[in-house]
DNA sequence: GTAGAATGCGACGAATCCGTCAGGTTTCCA
DNA sequence: TGGAAACCTGACGGATTCGTCGCATTCTAC
């Protein structure tokens, strides 16, 4: 066996100028449109480089790999839908099925704009997701989703919650993400999102009932 | 835009003799170890052959190309689960819910068998995806949940039915295969599909009220 | 036994693509 | 204004991998 791959991820050194901050935006701009438009398979760095209108060589000056442009990129998303997720959660004053079947909304409709970078990212996935950069940075819809389930399920046990919410933010990012593959019309995603938070909610009544919460049973 | 692909999928020709029918069969099984083994990525024409003990020329004398090989295998996988999914459902006698909990079980129970060939054959399903063969061959597990869908909720729009038997075959394939893409003890595995069960059972018996079905209220 | 079909072989052509490097250009600052 | 640091360039080396082709070997039918 040959020695596995060799990661390395981040940035190889800070952009300091003006002109060099400009070049690594470009490229990260000109990498999304060369996913969604050419798809995973011809996403290479020099095809980049040329729609960034930027030399290979200055590419490789900031990213150390092909991988790492791909990350970078696939962070940001995360980071986008974390923040609209989080959002959605903390706002307190709305019941918490009410507000996660908004949540459920929120994310199926951001999953459908740009679903043709992200499902070239998906497809990209294995060149960057056995970085340890990437490990760490999955983390985040989890704690979303435990949060939430404290208030849902206050008197449940741990363990319950643990699993309702793991299996709630599987179940929402890949359906999600499947769904979001073949082109949807306005209608055909809000129905779908209906549906889905029915199925949560309906799920998280089912366990609401199971763990019977002592006193606040006024969320019917 | 270069001339996209070149699909062509299925067996050049068909082996005749007996040699030339175990060598197809070599082929496949090694690709299967290969795929299993180093993944994906390391996933080369070149590589199967070894391994089969077979001459690459060999090897594509019946493959026209490396998709070939990979669609291959997972259109044994599909029949397989379909296969699998299709004794549980039509063993009538048992109430629908009890038959749905028991699909989920044996779907995520499968799928945690032989988890590491399936997670790798999911990473090449870009070089397979979009040949026709392929797109005709998804849909035989969306048939199985419509008839299902059928009976649980015979009075319900056909909308409705259909969008639930959408939902939950896509929530069962995408939640089952992310969920055994890390190993998983038995109990874990068990405890995740009552917990997914539980969900669909929830989000049926909701659906089940909403349209009252006139009749049979007995499955309660 | 023999001709012709079927099969097996593996070196090799052709195409990609990643990432580097030596050298030129721009920017900064003293 | 001049020198140093930051930056940019793009041809090219090196490595992979796909799939073919001419020829050797084995099988089948007569």
């Amino acid at each position: 066996m040959p020695p596995r791959k060799k990661p390395a991820i981040s940035l190889r050194k800070q952009p300091q100028q003006t002109r060099s901050n400009q070049l690594v935006e470009a490229v990260l701009e000109a990498a999304a449109q060369v996913l969604a438009k050419e798809g995973a398979q011809h996403f290479t760095t020099a095809r980049v480089a040329e729609k960034a209108g930027v030399a290979v060589g200055s590419l490789y000056q900031y990213f150390p790999n092909k991988a790492a442009i791909l990350f970078r990129l696939q962070a940001d998303e995360w980071r986008q839908t974390h923040d609209l997720l989080q959002g959605i959660l903390q706002d307190a004053g709305k019941p918490p099925l009410e507000r996660l079947r908004l949540l459920v909304h929120a994310f199926i409709r951001s999953e459908c704009e740009e679903a043709r970078m992200r499902g070239a990212l998906h497809d990209a996935a294995p060149l960057y997701r056995d970085a340890p950069e990437a490990k760490q940075a999955r983390g985040s819809g989890k704690r979303i989703m435990r949060t939430f389930m404290q208030e849902a399920l206050p008197d449940a046990p741990e363990a319950v919650r643990e699993l309702g919410a793991d299996l709630i933010k599987t179940a929402l990012s890949t359906v999600g993400q499947r769904f979001s593959e073949s082109p949807r019309t306005a209608a055909e995603i809000d129905g779908y999102a209906d549906a889905l938070a029915d199925m949560f909610c309906a799920y998280l009544k089912c366990l609401q009932e199971r763990h019977g919460s002592g006193r606040r049973r006024a969320a019917r």
